[in-house]
DNA sequence: AAGAATGTTATGTA
DNA sequence: CTACATAACATTCT
């Protein structure tokens, strides 16, 4: 889920303990994280989140980047002797619990510079505070591109998925392959405080849902899978019932409704 | 047990 | 320069 994903894993992370508690790296199989093993015995200090990338700090200044890609996973095991299945990347033990990371896109050891640059390629992101969403609008206010491809492209907007995209262009009523440039002031500072919205109730719940609890007359943590999302891997939309187009944009599945996203 | 899935990047084409 | 397609890479679940 980056998208939220990436996000609620570095806010769960701080809440598990991994944060100011002395921690071991152990030295992962592959191809990732060269010298890895030079953070033994060295504190976390600090797990930052911008879009879908993650920074670990440690107290020497070493800067751990990880993204978790489309398969990335953080698994979490009690105890400290945890028998190591499959490829595990990184290893970061706390005294009562172990966190094994398996198929990141990345997982590399970087300068403060390389964070820069890195940073400086992605659009603003949705859950930073005090952050300007006017290259966003900028962006989408020229561009001829369909507002659901934009909205994945990391260079306009940071942190916004699949799922998100499909959820926020629902709520907003715009239908996925309008271009972005014929949006509205309206509809674009629109799409973007629900994005804003959306993003941070995933933190907080540490899940995906972007239905409104009242709709299904639930409470957050008692919804069903099937009721979680309006649109998004559904055959029907929730709202109305109406058939949930499915089609394929940016090279994902896109889901949208007919009824609830007219294209004008 | 093939296929799909909350992703990114590099490369080629027009 | 923009847009779009394709392939590559990673893992788990059905």
């Amino acid at each position: 889920m980056p998208e939220g994903h990436t996000i609620h894993r570095a806010a769960r992370d701080q809440r598990r303990g991994f944060v100011g508690v002395p921690l071991r790296v152990s030295s992962p199989q592959g191809r990732f994280v060269d010298g890895a093993a030079i953070l033994n015995g060295q504190r976390l200090t600090a797990i930052g989140a911008y879009g879908k990338h993650l920074f670990y700090e440690w107290e020497q200044g070493e800067l751990l980047h990880v993204h978790l890609g489309l398969f990335g996973k953080f698994r979490e095991s009690v105890g400290t002797d945890v028998e190591a299945r499959g490829a595990i990347r990184l290893r970061l033990t706390s005294p009562d619990t172990t966190l094994d990371l398996r198929g990141p896109t990345a997982c590399e050891l970087i300068d403060p510079a390389a964070r820069e640059r890195l940073m400086a390629r992605l659009g603003p992101d949705p859950l930073q505070t005090d952050v300007d969403p006017e290259p966003f609008f900028a962006r989408a206010r020229r561009s001829r591109v369909a507002i659901g491809t934009l909205l994945l492209d990391q260079s306009a907007i940071a942190g916004v998925g699949n799922v998100f995209r499909a959820e926020a262009l629902f709520v907003c009523g715009i239908a996925p392959e309008v271009e972005s440039r014929t949006l509205s002031e309206v509809q674009l500072t629109e799409l973007w405080k629900t994005i804003v919205e959306m993003l941070r109730a995933g933190v907080r719940s540490g899940r995906i849902v972007t239905v409104d609890p009242a709709e299904v007359g639930r409470p957050r943590s008692k919804m069903r899978r099937s009721e979680r999302t309006y649109v998004y891997r559904r055959a029907t939309c929730l709202r109305c019932g109406a058939g949930v187009a499915k089609t394929e944009l940016a090279a994902r599945n896109m889901f949208a409704c007919p009824s609830c996203q007219p294209r004008l």
